[in-house]
DNA sequence: TTGTGTTTTACGACCTCC
DNA sequence: GGAGGTCGTAAAACACAA
């Protein structure tokens, strides 16, 4: 596990400034799984399990900070995918189709929309 | 291999809230 | 004003077909 970072400017096309020792770490398997239940648990952290956690898993509390905001984002991006393929399901299926199928679909994007997706990658880490 | 598409960290710009 | 939110993006890491 390399946990590193925020030393030697990096200046990127566009004059752009990047800090880097890495230009990225990857997050163990452990640091991953552990920020995948805290965010299964409440997709916002306080700021107290955040310091908690960064503790826990040598990460800082800015990585942690980004960590959730990087996650949210991969499951609006995914619920958006989700909803146009149920769309363009719902528009080309044929009439014989399941119809509870896209009503599943389009609902999970709604109040549930992403406690599946969640346990899923949950299970998967188990 | 390697070329290519996807995912994962990390950041800047901008916005909102206290 | 500062902290933390989204959004867009760069680039490393990864997956995988050819």
């Amino acid at each position: 596990m390399t946990i590193k970072k925020r030393n030697i400017p990096v200046v990127l096309a566009g004059g752009k400034t990047r800090t880097k020792d890495k230009y990225r770490v990857v997050y163990s398997d452990v640091q991953r799984l552990e920020l995948e239940k805290e965010f299964h648990f409440s997709r916002y952290i306080t700021i107290r399990r955040k310091a908690e956690l960064a503790g826990a898993l040598s990460l800082s509390e800015r990585q942690v900070k980004i960590w959730f905001q990087n996650r949210r984002a991969k499951e609006r991006k995914m619920n958006k995918k989700r909803l146009q393929q149920a769309q363009q399901s719902s528009t080309s299926t044929p009439p014989s189709m399941p119809s509870h199928a896209s009503a599943t679909m389009v609902s999970s994007t709604n109040s549930a929309f992403m406690t599946d997706s969640i346990s899923t990658t949950i299970k998967e880490e188990y």
